[in-house]
DNA sequence: CCGTTAAGAGTTAACGCTAACATAACGCTA
DNA sequence: TAGCGTTATGTTAGCGTTAACTCTTAACGG
């Protein structure tokens, strides 16, 4: 093994004025930098991560954990996650992928071999894990998901206000008569959305009828289910726009209304949450809110490397990102309607 | 920091004796190790893995590597590796993920911070990476994809056989004329797949009328338009039966039925292979080949850590495990066609 | 031209652990 | 009960790196 004994003997220099030449804010000359780089390159020497984690107490590893990792939202909701997190990473970190549920020792997993935790959050249910890497005292933020917390770094998507542009939208396009397949009760995300509808349903004088207003649980089948009890409606009652809590619940909905023989959009409109890969791909394509997990993902990872460097973040604990509607076809004018 | 020191000042021992408590392989009294633990865990003690890396020259991570992740076959693709890859790892092994095309500096990434590395290849594309890794002289197992070289331990699914063998069920269910919609040329994937449907089409003296084979390249879209011109051909030339070489494929030549008015399985029978997550929500259901992934990144895992350990392997690198057939809705028997 | 300062480089010790070797304790046989 | 092999534990050194400190040299003002 090469290490920095070698390279600091082939250069005529102390090993300290190698491990200088490696750590940016050292002082030295940029010669002398220079030349200790080009030789350890020439000879394959790279720092060993352990030698130098053990003087320094680092381990240049940042955990990231998922409520759950096979029930995201859209199918690259993982994956791009990953590689954005690795983007806004240093290069010498590595990441470490992790599913809550699975977590059996947080002592051993995370206490002592992760320099930070983020928790990409999608229910309640991780609060156990949350409260628990809290107590370790390890640097933490938690995206995805408001966390009533002023403790705790949060990133989150504004919901509500996603799903008040959404609707907003539809109004622009003439709806008046709306209504909505809801998400799993009690979930946060639920709630919010729920909420942005209420308030564009207030603030835009909307008709909601009775049953127009379903419960799912952001399954396909439960937005099918659904969609069948709010078609049950006679025409002039029925809701003109639906909103679905998600994708996978819009593009039940789609469904239930291809069966039922309920053009989308000429005959109803229907729009989700979440911009998954299928909403592209269905027909019609769906008219949805993109949650921006991208932004999250970057803006968690850059306070949780400020928060393992020890700096200060801004006062207030609770970011949140505006998400972005994806107009595409399965919302149509009012004036347009057969 | 709690070190092995206070553990050992505490139970009366020396360091040493603390170290041998928390290795297996040691040798040390049960009731000496027990007392230890005990007081490790009261004092709340971890090991110090950079400390204890540094002499034994170890890392204690895996690094898992993909394709491409966002294209992975199904929904659940990324996830479902992950947690199983977990679950065959010992506690003390990290799992970082992440994605080929990424990989700016192997040598600090990979040769320095990871004792083994799984490739979870998709294609040919990956080669580079897989034999840069094995340069390193790192213990790699390469999976999901079968692999050409005798030197790489290589875990894959007999893809020529699950098409064989979704082909034997078409036909015992009558099916004579015979489609495919194929992938991407020159993909491994794409070969074996049709060599597998070539097979059965020679074993069973099955009818392929020209333009019953159609090049697609995996995607819904492919599938919609190559299932266009299938349909071209007069009814009484058009295959009965048509293997999509994937799923997305498949739900695209679903599409296109629709479109045609053509009843799926009623008028023609599809089938995909992969069974991702939408093949089973498809209307109809889609009747798909599943590959055998998660025993590959088990045996893949399993495989890997006795290369980290130095065992030898079985003398063949080639470990080829079979695929299942899941049979749902999308085929036919000939007998009940309309 | 001296004294002060700062930049650049060197020396030393320590981080927490385990391997290798050394020693002690134990249990058995003759 | 001496002697031996075996099992259990202790001692010592070193893994590769960086932090803290020290030393050297050059620059600069008065």
């Amino acid at each position: 093994m090469v290490t920095i004994k070698d390279v600091a003997k082939l250069a005529g220099v102390s090993m300290t004025t190698v491990s200088r030449a490696f750590n940016e804010k050292a002082v030295i000359k940029d010669k002398t930098r220079q030349q200790i780089l080009d030789i350890a390159k020439r000879i394959g020497y790279v720092p060993d991560y352990n030698a130098r984690g053990l003087v320094t107490k680092k381990k240049f590893v940042v955990g990231i954990f998922f409520s759950s990792m096979g029930d995201g939202t859209s199918r690259s909701f993982l994956s791009s996650i990953i590689s954005t997190a690795y983007e806004a990473l240093p290069d010498n970190y590595l990441l470490s992928v992790n599913d809550i549920r699975s977590v059996k020792d947080i002592n051993g997993l995370v206490r002592n071999r992760m320099d930070g935790v983020i928790v990409v959050s999608q229910s309640d249910r991780d609060n156990d894990f949350i409260y628990q890497v809290k107590a370790l005292g390890l640097p933490l933020v938690v995206i995805n998901r408001f966390l009533n917390d002023p403790d705790i770094r949060n990133i989150s998507g504004d919901d509500l206000r996603g799903v008040k542009d959404a609707m907003t939208y539809a109004v622009k396009q003439g709806h008046q008569r709306v209504g909505m397949i809801e998400g799993i009760p009690g979930f946060t995300s639920s709630t919010q959305r729920r909420q942005g509808f209420d308030q564009a349903v207030l603030a835009n004088q909307l008709i909601v009828n009775p049953g127009a207003i379903q419960i799912g649980d952001y399954s396909l089948t439960s937005g099918q289910q659904a969609m069948i009890e709010i078609l049950r409606l006679p025409k002039e009652q029925r809701p003109t726009v639906v909103f679905c809590a998600n994708d996978d619940t819009a593009i039940g909905a789609l469904r239930a209304c291809y069966a039922a023989g309920v053009r989308v959009p000429n005959e109803i409109s229907v729009m989700g949450f979440d911009d998954s890969y299928y909403a592209s791909m269905s027909v019609p394509a769906l008219t949805t809110v993109r949650k921006p997990i991208l932004a999250m993902t970057t803006r968690g990872i850059e306070d949780l490397l400020k928060l393992i460097d020890g700096d200060t973040l801004s006062a207030d604990n609770h970011v949140i990102l505006e998400p972005e509607l994806i107009i595409r076809e399965s919302v149509q004018a009012i004036s347009a309607l057969d």
